[in-house]
DNA sequence: GCCTAGCATTGGAACGATCAACAAGCGGGG
DNA sequence: CCCCGCTTGTTGATCGTTCCAATGCTAGGC
């Protein structure tokens, strides 16, 4: 078994309790206190002294109780994060992406990820119950879509937190926050398309109701702003459906002499493939599609779906950067922070 | 907003500290004591007492500190879930739904679902440190997939735990699991293209090194015992990659005159489905082709894709009706559970 | 009237860490 | 010689909860 790696070979009777502080510095010879700064102070350690303590703490495997430790200190090193499923416009596929890489990144500080879930019909509900028992030192906010009470509540309640999105309904809330820049990633997926030779290029997307989706579509219309087309007639807002898509599709292409279409999710952008499909029309040199989320089904649709993939392992990064800042009291610098999303170019896109 | 089913309607000042056991204690004129018995044996209080105290506590809208509970009764109410990337055989989009299941169903006993990660090479990685520090009541072991070097080790360190997924290495292992019975899945699958009339039906799976993806092949060759195909020349054994298995059931189309196909994912299956388009033979009608996992992928491709549903929300829910037992030091009844996935049919596998 | 049993409630100690205050040792300046 | 400051280490108190043993009180039996 690889131990080395790991730490010290210590096999514990089972059950047996754990060392204590208490334990190490009696066999260390010195006071618990001593032990506790050898951990948290080490510079006020004699070099020694230090590493006579290391020592024990290496061979009698201890570690600190977090229980005890939190009481004391009032952290916990906990990031609450309400986990919902599937959320408007993200696939399930994104969430474990982003997931992953905000544990890895909250890692780094000794900090992990706790996961609590509420009434979906109440979106503040399990915030106020981690909040008064003091089980997190902070949230990390990802349910923000739609309007975001969560943001004025946790204020109102100064709890630290940051969100992954924007407060669409507030310009001027005061917190943290990162986003994807949708607009940006639309807009590059056009210009794309543009390229292409592409000059009639529809917007597929979901009802004006979706922030997301308008803010995505805000992309395509500026991109095609000066090209003189008449966006009104190219545009359609539909439920996130494949079929609906294809319907869309089929009526674009007879009533617009669409050649390019600009998708605000990968399952709408796959129902145009398929409206293409009955048509006979090549994905790429006849028709440009570009989709978004880069999922599984992009990848694997024949003949490969251009995509606008979020940079979420980045937003994981900036999100916990930010929240350290936020822990200390520190001034944060942009309050908000909009990340590009790259477009993965794949033939239903590419003329040749 | 919406404050009615969330508690009592509380507005601390800013940073001022929550109300503790002490505060309710004097507000209600009775001891500490008398307080934690109304939270934690309410049968010990006159009604009337109980009454009282809980008034106050709605009022002041207290909650126990967790850190101090965890530190008296050693238990932490959290579950630790090492959490990797995309394991072998399965897409990031199943884990987010077992996920999901698995907080909602720990919430309803006011446990949480604590996410670490650690070292890839080290499959042990991170484990140890939050036992030392106890930090979690209680592990889900999930990676089990190619030998299991943590369950002999959080046995050996007296750590209870449950597993998803079956000790493949060590039948006589002792500890409690829940499994997905893929050899089950395959066959149902087999069975239901057999019952389309399909004769030939080919195999296509991953290298036999994959414990996953011998149980599922195991079923496909149950089914298909007694059908006098000689089943060496029906298998396939590839890399999970789309364009591998479109090679590859071109070469069981041509060499075998295979006319159906279980396959270990949806990637494989996709991959089959390519191959029928260049072929102009219609998926359904002429190839029957079902895959594994029932993805978004599957989903919306054309024409639809069967798929092998796994039942995941019901793993979720017997891992913690046994993870309580475990917790509780009651026996579990059977030491494993397999539990069936289901065939969603598409039109990739009717005939008609 | 006294003893016992049972009930409702109480006060002290403990969990294991950190914080605050202080003590011992030592060298240097007035 | 004394005082000061610096380094290094110690001791008691504390965080908020639950466990344990003990308390006052009432009712019942003899």
């Amino acid at each position: 078994m690889a131990q080395s790696s790991r730490g010290p070979a210590v096999r514990r009777a089972r059950h047996e309790p754990p060392p204590t502080l208490a334990t190490v510095a009696d066999e260390a010879g010195v006071s618990r206190q001593t032990v506790s700064n050898a951990l948290n102070n080490p510079e006020l350690l004699r070099p020694e002294t230090l590493t006579r303590v290391r020592e024990v703490i290496e061979r009698l495997g201890y570690s600190p109780n977090r229980a005890a430790r939190q009481l004391r200190t009032r952290s916990s090193h906990l990031l609450g994060l309400r986990f919902e499923q599937a959320q408007e416009g993200t696939t399930n596929a994104l969430m474990d992406r982003f997931l992953h890489s905000l544990v890895e990144e909250v890692s780094r500080t000794g900090h992990h990820v706790l996961l609590f879930s509420g009434d979906p019909e109440d979106p503040l509900d399990g915030y106020d119950d981690l909040l008064r028992s003091t089980a997190v030192d902070a949230f990390v906010v990802t349910d923000t879509y739609a309007g975001t009470p969560q943001a004025g509540f946790l204020q109102s309640r100064g709890a630290p937190f940051v969100a992954f999105g924007r407060p669409w309904d507030d310009p001027d809330a005061t917190h943290a926050w990162v986003d994807v820049d949708g607009a940006h990633g639309a807009r590059v997926a056009t210009e794309h398309l543009r390229e292409q030779g592409h000059q009639r290029i529809a917007w597929l997307g979901w009802d004006r109701s979706s922030r997301l989706g308008e803010d995505r579509r805000a992309g395509w219309k500026a991109a095609m702003a000066g090209s003189g087309e008449d966006l009104r007639s190219l545009s359609a807002r539909i439920d996130d459906d494949l079929d609906a898509a294809r319907l869309a599709a089929h009526r674009l292409l007879d009533e617009a002499g669409v050649t390019g279409f600009v998708c605000a999710s990968d399952t709408l952008a796959i129902g145009v493939l398929h409206a293409c499909a009955e048509r006979d029309l090549r994905p790429g040199p006849d028709v440009g599609v570009v989709g978004f989320d880069d999922s599984l089904a992009a990848q694997v649709t024949w003949p490969g779906l251009s995509s606008v993939r979020q940079p979420l392992e980045e937003v994981a990064v900036q999100l916990v950067r930010v929240l350290h800042l936020v822990l200390a009291h520190k001034p944060i610098g942009e309050r908000g922070l909009l990340l590009p999303p790259r477009l993965v170019v794949r033939r239903s896109s590419r003329r040749s």
